[in-house]
DNA sequence: GTGTTTGCAAAGTGTTTGCAATTTA
DNA sequence: TAAATTGCAAACACTTTGCAAACAC
């Protein structure tokens, strides 16, 4: 878990002032550990912790968190943004079904790193597992 | 490149009629080696081809192709979504800044197989490498 | 002829934006 | 007080849908 004042620091490194709902949702995404969320989902956390936040704040702080490094975004579905408290490079597992993205805990590193093409620069590296449920008549 | 009556014969496979949309499409997407689209470059091809298709008959077409297994979509942008002519798992390059989405050509293999969670199996797996220009000063 | 497919326009969805009111420093 | 931030509602972009007309078999 991150410490509370790193996240007050970072914010103010970023030049953003730590305000009310930004401090109550970096406590909502880094107090429990590493989260996957949407827009949608804290919208929900902050109203079920009596937080006061407009879904135009939360998806302007998610951005805003995202520019300065204590969010990852993650495109994994066409219909909705994931942001990854972990913000080191690592693997997600997506389940279909649900909706639900997830960490790979194993490390999964490329077998070899592709060329470039000239003039190109990695800016990120995305693997993704889309699982579904198994069945045997598929 | 796919033989043409290759394709009617998966869509009549899949159950779908090869009418003259379809098929028009299936020329502009199959004729001339792999593409990444999206939608809207569809319906600017198709235009160009002097086709008359409507657009939502395109991303109907696009769906009934990628469920016949004739596409494989691939989720890389919020904004829209692309599929990709080649239907074989491989990885792709992604230029943030023009929206270019293109095959890498080196195999890009795991360097192991994630231990996959109870209950669930592989559907795919998706190697997205973003690419931004190059910068000294980034 | 019967069931499928198309095209249009309207509706839908997640996200972004403009701007006045509020808050922070 | 000056500048940044918030919240609301309207605007947006892409995608999906409902339904009558057109089409395939």
């Amino acid at each position: 878990m991150r410490p509370y004042t790193q996240v007050i620091d970072q914010l103010r490194t970023a030049g953003l002032r730590p305000t009310r709902q930004r401090l109550a949702l970096a406590k909502l995404l880094f107090e429990d550990g590493p989260r996957h969320v949407t827009a949608e989902m804290m919208r929900a956390d902050a109203q079920k912790a009596s937080i006061r936040v407009s879904l135009a704040t939360v998806y302007n702080t998610l951005h805003q968190f995202t520019e300065a490094g204590l969010l990852r975004e993650i495109v994994v579905d066409p219909a909705r943004s994931y942001f990854d408290t972990t913000t080191e490079a690592h693997g997600h597992f997506y389940f279909e079904d649900t909706g639900v993205l997830q960490d790979i805990e194993d490390d999964v590193q490329l077998a070899s790193t592709p060329k470039v093409p000239q003039g190109a620069c990695i800016s990120s590296v995305d693997v993704i597992v889309r699982l579904k449920a198994c069945s045997k008549y598929p």
